[in-house]
DNA sequence: AAATTATGGACCAAAATTATACCATATGGT
DNA sequence: ACCATATGGTATAATTTTGGTCCATAATTT
């Protein structure tokens, strides 16, 4: 018997070699491992060696292998982070909408100055005969609320709030634009809209707060109710 | 031994490649990649494969392409947390955490099993005795109040809580801890989160509300009140 | 000696890549 | 206002790469 430290050899040697790349990070996630024709060169064993080997990887849940594409890690080190837009769905963004709107809403009655609120009314423009183009108002619907978080004059809150449209922007919600956003609702939303602006500038917050909080349930509902 | 790691190559190949580029702020937020033809003649590659690279891209939040005009940087690098973190004054900082906590508590008595009250209460436990160490009572209210945000099961607003409490430990705030958390404050801020508890406890959404709001309030008044 | 494992080769089927060509939009100059 | 150009979007077919399978043989272990 040779040292007992020798490495191991034949498939299980390439198993826990190829395993230790995976643990050490050399290989992150969903990356592609060279070809199994690859590998046996570079081991310099068989193939077929490699391809038992693969098979325990794919059984200890390190790796992924796909018919005619390649050999892809599914093993995910705790130093690599999560996507936070991927694993928040649409119910969860509402959720944390109405968190921070009502109080941003708030904080722009309170802060803004007319300048702001006119140039708030501005963007709002935007969205006017967009009852037709559901991109177009989703477009302009961001525009009016990014506007109405830097009228917050909080510029944490505003970078939060930048923070959430981003994920809003790629999330699942998107592909149901089409169907949420009909020509009725999307002139609903904008009528909305209009009530708010003119709620701030009465400066009446619990009114503007009232008008978000009921646009945000009426959002969670459309998200719910149809098909 | 062999050398386990090559260059991927393939559409994966050219996707970390460029995403280094963009991490690494060789390309900047909003600029402009190569076109589609360009990139193809750099890599040594055709372009549907380019466009595979740039579609996972574009699905990693990395870019977004437009119709006509170009790829463009839609990434941010972490930079420009240091620089809010550096704007965000400890007024705004309680503004901000107004609109979040009562939220998280609402949310945590919604949704939080007694499983995660008794982690949550195992947490407070910590902050016991600290009547005396401002540092120590700062960190185990910073993890109260980050086991409060996990126990909401929203991991969109978990995540934003925890972006809040990195600035907040890199504000202004933390010169002044050592003037404001006297003994006599930091009892009172324990009772304070008993009294939270309790009212979690008992599912009691506007009591608990109330009860962060009024912690939140005082801390606002510490902040202006002293010296 | 028997059983197990590794080898090398051949072929199959799925997926990716390549190479073109053409369409639709955006941009800048005339 | 128009035009030429550059850009991303789409479609197609041929080629290459890749994992999946089988087999006869050699090497290793039991």
């Amino acid at each position: 018997m040779e040292h007992p430290l020798q490495v191991s050899t034949g498939s299980a040697g390439v198993f826990n070699r190829i395993r230790e790349s995976i643990i050490s990070g050399q290989y992150g996630y969903n990356e592609r491992l060279p070809s199994e024709r690859d590998l046996a060169a570079r081991f310099k064993a068989a193939r077929g060696t490699i391809r038992t080997a693969l098979e325990q990887l794919e059984q200890a849940n390190l790796v992924r292998r796909k018919f005619g594409s390649g050999t892809f890690v599914t093993y995910r080190s705790d130093t690599e982070r999560e996507d936070i837009s991927e694993e928040t769905s649409p119910l969860e963004l509402i959720e944390t909408r109405m968190a921070i709107e009502p109080h941003i809403v708030r904080l722009v009655i309170l802060n803004a100055s007319n300048r702001d609120l006119n140039r708030l009314e501005e963007v709002l423009k935007l969205a006017e005969g967009t009852e037709n183009d559901p991109n177009a108002f989703s477009m302009a619907d961001e525009a009016f609320r990014m506007t109405l978080a830097s009228c917050c004059q909080n510029p944490l809150l505003k970078w939060i709030y930048r923070l959430i449209n981003d994920i809003r922007s790629h999330n699942q919600w998107s592909a149901r634009k089409d169907h949420v956003l009909t020509p009725d609702r999307i002139r609903f939303y904008n009528e909305d809209h209009w009530r708010l602006m003119v709620a701030i500038r009465r400066r009446d917050q619990n009114h503007a707060a009232d008008i978000i909080i009921s646009h945000l349930k009426q959002a969670h509902r459309d998200l719910l109710g149809q098909d």
